[in-house]
DNA sequence: GCTTGACCCTGACGTAGCGTGAGGGTCTAA
DNA sequence: TTAGACCCTCACGCTACGTCAGGGTCAAGC
């Protein structure tokens, strides 16, 4: 394997699978730019490129634009076992995404069975109790750091069924006094939301990963842009969930002020 | 829930997580369309829209495009469990192909551990042994039927190690003597590529699952399409994935004239 | 009744990531 | 020289929305 080998577009196209088009496009817009050969200025494809091309199909497989495949790309453009441990951890997370899923599908289709007919509120309640970490990750994903994620995990996985007792009395707590104070009429910018939603943020801290104010901001968006979240908080208030996530963004905002 | 409640495209954007955008165009398209209230004509859904939403977003999340999505939901409008039944197979579909995945890379990071320079062929190579039954999933996604699957699975689970050096000795028996056709400058569509190519049909029908011309042909496409079949048979000699692939092509052809 | 903010409507341009085709150049074997 | 395969650039079109424009409707507060 001495040999100093190039490809053509159409070889690469082949061994690939991709197509031509998209290789020129790819070349358009920076992504993957070959060499060209004199004086037809055919594309010429190296090995390193092929390799980066490998990277570039593994990402998009898994929906990265390719905008931020491009990112990654130049954040780590040569350290392999970089990419492998980021793969694999991408792999795991979306594999974790849709076993998720399918326990939500099966417990339907027993449900089905059973002929019990559920609401569309029901359908929701399916996901089981509600635990932020299990969609903090999402919030990672979209907006923090995945060592949020691990630490939450490395959390997690010690306590005992009293810690979660108690985390869930504590949880219920902060739910129903958020309620309270919606069906008071508090604004969501005062003083008493932004305290509770400072709460909510000191209890994700406290059992489950160090959440600052952005990564916060970020959940509050989430439990209103998600059904899961939305019809969670619904069923403990009507319009809970925009009011903690505007509680949520004051207090950030207070926090930021300070 | 005796409740007769409608919902506006703003409170279904928040329940679901789609914009109002995103309903407008579903409206469009007349894959979800609503009620209108009158006589201000605003959208109003009703709790069987948000059933039909639900689907809709569990086909899209899978890929599927939108027409695609609304033909599925056309053949089995009401039918709740069939729904069910085929969401759960395409999820564990596509949970194995991921898995599939993982286990390359985490093959990749132990040979990245050890230091170990991989060119981009040997990289193909760290997919594994070549098994028919590994790929012909693709293939029956693509052409064929999924009882192929199953009945490849059935009997790949019964084999023993005697089995498997049987069969790897019978597969690489094969290629050797395709490499040596085509070294050889026999003709992809004459007699000897044809019998091997039928050969090669005859011992994935042996051993994993019954191979008609249609996925003989299908299989032979993917050989040539993906870089990990090409890579398998280049290495073996240069060509040869595409040797093979017309080989088959002309088997099938022949078959069908007789 | 008026004002204001939130939400509703239709219409339309633009985007990401290519697919497809037009029109023409280059390479290689016969 | 010819023909077929492959190369090039250019450009329109597609899917599934995102974003914005411009204007109507609703409901609470003054």
């Amino acid at each position: 394997m001495e040999e100093n080998h190039s490809y053509s577009v159409g070889q690469v196209a082949a061994l690939s699978g991709v197509t031509v088009r998209t290789l020129h496009h790819y070349d358009q817009i920076g992504i993957l730019s070959p060499g060209r050969q004199p004086p037809n200025g055919y594309r010429r494809y190296e090995d390193c490129d092929l390799d980066k091309l490998r990277q570039i199909l593994f990402y998009r497989e898994l929906g990265f634009p390719l905008e931020e495949v491009a990112t990654i790309l130049e954040d780590a453009p040569a350290n392999q076992s970089v990419h492998l441990r980021r793969q694999h951890r991408l792999l795991r997370d979306r594999i974790a995404r849709l076993e998720r899923i399918v326990a939500v599908v099966e417990k339907e289709m027993e449900a089905s069975q059973m002929n019990i007919s559920l609401t569309p509120e029901e359908r929701f309640e399916v996901f089981g109790d509600f635990k932020p970490e299990d969609y903090a990750e999402e919030a990672e994903q979209r907006w923090g750091d995945t060592d949020a994620y691990r630490e939450s995990h490395r959390r997690v996985t010690t306590y005992t069924n009293d810690d979660w007792q108690e985390l869930k009395s504590q949880s219920t707590d902060i739910d129903r006094r958020l309620a309270a104070a919606l069906g008071a009429g508090a604004a969501a910018d005062g003083e008493e939301a932004m305290d509770l939603a400072e709460e909510h943020r000191m209890h994700i801290t406290r059992w489950f990963y160090d959440c600052g104010y952005d990564i916060h901001v970020g959940l509050g968006d989430m439990y209103v842009g998600d059904p899961r979240f939305t019809a969670r908080y619904e069923e403990i208030a009507p319009a809970l969930a925009q009011f903690l996530r505007d509680a949520i963004r004051a207090n950030a905002r207070r926090a930021e002020a300070s």
